[in-house]
DNA sequence: CATGAATGAGCTTTCATTCAT
DNA sequence: GATGAATGAAAGCTCATTCAT
């Protein structure tokens, strides 16, 4: 975690910092990423980077936190209504929050999936050792929950279930992108597009281990 | 490619170099893979290294080009039914040789997922350009098939469609690799568990892009 | 060009990698002039040279202009002089200063003739792209101005002679070299003897390309 | 020297052992010429070379003895006239015999011009170590007939003079290639160009060492 | 607290030469 | 005598990290 010397930064410098680091992740990854590109761009000293973290792994970490702080604040609106919606409903409005998220946030959201991507890497090891909530954990939780009201199968794998649904987001997010890229097609019929693949896959996790069989 | 010399190499040598090689990517990436740590581990000198193949990239394609031919040896049982079986039967048979060949080439495995992972890097686009049959392609042809024979809905977007069904192999897969490195359970339970959720992987995508609902 | 920390680097320490470099192109040459064998001589990390300057091209170029000023500074009082010379008493100065140049500043004559001798290597195009003054064009704008002023026949072919003149200087220095590391004579003598060699030239070019033929 | 196994060879096959070895030389200098390059070339394994040389600086050595041979088997028509012409005439004869030796043998050329530019070199001082035939002495020879027949002045300095000529020689040469290659000019009207160039030269001689003064 | 030069282990790659077959 | 795989020292270059100022 950063020092005191970073959290007492100015907001712009430090913004400034954050901003091109982001950016250094989203576009090289973790091991690619350059310190010496990132001091470059931000116009300070590499030295100055070593008064605000310990190396690159701290800076990594840091920012993973953020993301998921950012994350979490964003789809708070969401989950606040957990009560209201069934667990597939809930689902559905993550799913849309999420590919909204990812849209005003893409090189977050890059930074992110090269984490998703990275299992078994150093890096990845070390945030789920510091128990750093990741989209797994939060699918794993509302799938009880939603076990406890009856909405979902009790004799269901939590943890593949968990495991398959946050990689279908992550899947999802990364044809998005893909296409996108692509230009494929303007972003408004994309997100119709999406939607529609967003509501058959809902459909797909109800049918597969809702306890009612659709259509019955 | 290789060159002759290394095709000429005694077959213990040889295997030990492709063991080895596929072990430093299996661990490492691509590009933290050291040829230095290789020849090492070989106990053969740098400069033979070189007498066998041009370079890092010359080694990388040898490699996924033989485990591509060793997965659709191992597969081609499988596929030379492609007729017998409709495209769902057809899937949850390839999904579970995958799965058999994944077990017993873990390491091959790691290396292909590295591939896998890393849409964008210039190995990946070569190795795309040379025209490697990758599994995305693999389902979009199995996919126009079988909406020729009726078996599937001709309104779905086949890309996307195979994106997320070569996602979720690569998913599965990856979720076995983890429970076995815990060790969390034997291998035999593992299976009858996996299998289960791939049959519940293949009742979804029939529910999901069939072109008849199930208990209709 | 190197960079600022090169720049701004102790007069002593710049001075010294400026001399070993310049030793190590005078002896081997551009192609087999080692790095590592530059760094080790003036005691100086690797790491450190590539933070002076890009690589082995950036330094010798930064030494090759380095030449070129040193000298143009020295012959600069020669060249001042322009309108009061004759042609040919200019280039017998120019020779003389060259000489002179050379007697001061060997190594680097060493490593400028490795340049004038390497016509087609991929530096030698470069620093001419780079329009670097050298000798063979002076040569030419010298006599294009002699040529107007009526002291050079204006039939003579202009590539050819200028080629032939720079390769006599050249020559010249080359000859004189040699014999300075026979220690064929005290430095007094040979000094007299090229002076006399050099007027045998000078009267050479003005026999050939003269206006006015010399004994009639 | 070679060893008896390459004087046993067929013709054919050692003949072609010594094309290549000089294309490769004339076109990649004494450093960079590669003896993978010359066998794999001659379709001979890399072993049977070093059956044939001892070394790269060996075969080179003996190349550079066959073109001297070759030389001067070329010039011994013009040499055996030594008695008949003036020191002058037989040196503009030698010169041309040396242009038309140029022309008909290019990659000879290439090669001895390299080792002309490498003094200094390793290779070039062994050279002169074992005492090979060159041009500066083969003119200073001439040089003390004609001073004894009177056609030269006695008190100029054999060494550069020689020198000199054999550099003038070596420059023309160099001018006219790479002429040649530049297309410049047909090579008839190149031919008699550098013809009223050598004229020019050998009146400077004339001029500048011999007893008579022109024009008077 | 900021600075930025210094560090050095590490990388991939080359190539003349050797030597067992 | 022919073979060609094996060798390994040496090359140019990178980059996260340290530390004196």
């Amino acid at each position: 975690m950063p020092k005191e010397t970073f959290i007492n930064l100015p907001d712009g410098k430090r913004q400034l910092i954050e901003k091109e680091a982001i950016h250094e992740f989203a576009v090289s990854g973790y091991d690619k990423a350059s310190i010496s590109r990132i001091v470059e761009r931000c116009r300070i000293a590499k030295g100055s980077f070593y008064q605000y973290f310990d190396d690159k792994r701290d800076l990594f970490l840091y920012l993973i936190n953020r993301v998921s702080e950012k994350k979490l604040e964003f789809m708070s609106s969401v989950l606040q209504n957990q009560n209201q919606y069934d667990f597939f409903t809930l689902n559905r409005e993550l799913f849309i929050a999420g590919l909204k998220f990812a849209e005003k946030n893409p090189e977050l959201i890059l930074m992110a999936n090269w984490l998703f991507k990275s299992r078994g890497h150093p890096v990845y090891n070390e945030i789920i050792g510091v128990g750093l909530q990741n989209a797994q954990n939060v699918y794993k939780k509302l799938l009880r929950y939603a076990i406890s009201r009856g909405e979902v199968r009790g004799n269901i794998d939590l943890d593949f279930v968990s495991h398959m649904i946050s990689s279908m987001n992550f899947s999802i997010v990364e044809y998005y992108f893909q296409n996108i890229k692509k230009g494929k097609a303007n972003l408004q019929k994309i997100d119709e597009g999406i939607i529609k693949l967003v509501d058959l896959f809902i459909d797909f996790i109800k049918n597969g281990i809702g306890t009612h069989r659709k259509d019955t």
